[in-house]
DNA sequence: ACAGCTTGTGCAAACGTTTGAACAAAAGCC
DNA sequence: GGCTTTTGTTCAAACGTTTGCACAAGCTGT
């Protein structure tokens, strides 16, 4: 059915190595046979058969990409879309496919990255935010699997990685707040198994700290990546006798959910409560008032992430393990108010 | 390296065909060699090399979502996301793997489209959104490679698609304004190219005719999807002598840029302009006010066509070639307004 | 007890490449 | 002009599977 290499071969008069060699463009080939060679190739339309060269050279050209489960829920939040996107364009401006592969089960899950890595069906993967002690990281160093990891992990920190300083950016979009003169600063934070709520925390509470201001518990509410926790999380501040002035919110999609809850309560952003987001999603810029958001370079982390494992597969050197994406933090109308004391 | 199918069958003392067979459960093994060669599996943990076996079987196991061009601004639409999240979830639940690509250049997507398909990487292809006469639909077409299009392509309306009823949906829209007592009504449209813009202009223009309501071009205007549009349309259709009183806006993004424009403007929705848009995107619930919004069923569509696909590669009878998915009205405050005429 | 089936297994070819080794022809050297 | 080196090409093995065919052994039924 489809023009093989012996088919190439056979209608240019030579053999199928030569017509191997002229595809790789190998020194020793006369330029005539070259010519003719290509000729042909271009005649009969030829495509190489990527699993049988696959199968010879052991490599696929192809990058997995490892989403977290749920990839349901995962979904709902702009980061992923991307960096995903930041990744598809990297892989493909390389000339890399891309295969992307999740689980519904930590089972499942594992499943699928088995039958990828196992089965020799990419060079490299990139795992796509990391958990608390993730088993796929440990997976992957066990059986010495390329694959650069979104994220940062505590326990490897030697691994090859992209992420950006969250710790920081919490501290950056506290320390603004801060600036604006509010001293009774809440925070919406994310699922604790993921590190980046850690981090993110964390820095919120060094921030407190550095100006002198008790980090109150009360003020600090978990919530999950979607609107709705952070739509909760204002019933639940706006109800308390002692309100903050100002909210840190872990993500601007949960931000979404905070202004809405606000407008309901007949609450006013920024005068009733200020808050800056993370993420500077698309949208950040066009909600009822803009939200502040801190820029983490989400697109910028996916193609990076893409670009250091196909150097990695491909053996060149690494100039650093671990990459940190610069972010700023971009003020609009959700934080400007001043606060007289 | 890696445990192949005669190492297993050296430690079990059979040989490699025995092996295969009783990885493919062949009904010709006996229960004894059956256990004795799945124990020695287990225990060297064994795991099929996809390539080889795709280059004797001829099938990958995989599909690929070609992403249309460019990709990069097409992420910015959560259409994308919820299209995407879908076929993940569907394909990963039976066992498929997904691949996906692009190309920034009409040459460099034909390129890539190639290597998937002659070069035997997928087993089907799903593309993503259709243009006016798509030049991938031909080229598939030609190499009768099997694909579902997401979308409606008009010069071939036999093929494998998955849609909605651009046209119904865009009538709906416009008929619940017309039935809020609305007789100003314009449109923001996408870009002309595509057929969703086409489709969705015809429906919104029926509506107006079948209730005796002249259109007006000036109330048309032609945007993209994204937010800025909608931003850009309001600077103009706010500074008509004569203004609309609602509109239909092509997508809740580019709705968003809507609300924005007409809050800096100091209109007021639905008071001032009504609106109703599409997609239902999830922060159309949560944004100020919430949007009233066609829900297309996106997930569903990437749900069903990975569905589809597979089942075509699989050879499996199809009930229809064109499945469209229903569409429902959701109707929130952006236009929840009685006009008095 | 023998022909004919059935059952279980192995052999070997095939899939479409790549690549080291072999080799013939041409070229370079003194 | 013989010897070595270079150049261009082919041969054949290998990659890890699947699968048609052959075949041995174990059953049937007469």
């Amino acid at each position: 059915m489809a023009i093989t290499i012996v088919d190439v071969a056979k209608k240019a008069g030579v053999s199928p190595s030569t017509v191997s060699r002229v595809l790789s463009n190998h020194p020793r080939i006369s330029p005539a046979t070259a010519a003719k060679v290509r000729e042909v190739l271009k005649e009969l339309g030829y495509h190489p058969n990527i699993m049988a060269k696959s199968l010879v050279s052991k490599t696929t050209n192809t990058i997995g990409l490892i989403l977290p489960r749920p990839a349901e829920e995962l979904f709902q939040n702009l980061f992923f879309s991307e960096v995903i996107r930041g990744i598809v364009t990297q892989s493909a401006r390389t000339g890399y496919d891309l295969m992307m592969t999740t689980g519904t089960t930590e089972r499942e899950e594992l499943e699928a990255v088995t039958r990828l890595v196992k089965g020799r069906r990419v060079d490299g993967v990139i795992l796509l935010y990391s958990r608390q002690s993730d088993p796929l990281i440990s997976f992957m160093l066990e059986h010495g699997f390329p694959f650069v990891l979104i994220g940062r992990s505590e326990e490897f920190p030697d691994i090859l990685s992209v992420d950006n300083d969250n710790v920081q950016a919490a501290y950056d979009a506290t320390r603004h707040l801060i600036a604006q003169g509010h001293k009774r600063i809440g925070f919406v934070s994310g699922p604790p198994n993921l590190i980046v709520s850690g981090d993110r925390m964390k820095g919120y509470l060094q921030a407190l700290k550095d100006a002198g201001i008790e980090a109150r518990p009360e003020w600090i509410v978990e919530g999950d990546f979607l609107q709705e926790s952070g739509y909760r999380a204002m019933s639940f501040f706006m109800c308390l006798p002692e309100r903050p002035t100002a909210i840190v919110v872990i993500d601007d999609v949960v931000a979404f959910g905070v202004l809405r809850g606000l407008t309901e309560l007949g609450y006013k952003v920024p005068d009733d409560l200020s808050l800056v987001g993370f993420n500077n999603i698309s949208l950040s810029e066009l909600s009822t008032p803009p939200i502040s958001s801190i820029d983490i370079g989400i697109y910028q982390i996916g193609y990076t992430a893409s670009q250091t494992l196909i150097r990695a597969v491909k053996g060149e050197a690494m100039p650093q393990k671990r990459v940190i994406i610069p972010h700023r933090l971009i003020v609009r109308e959700s934080s400007l108010v001043q606060v007289k004391n």
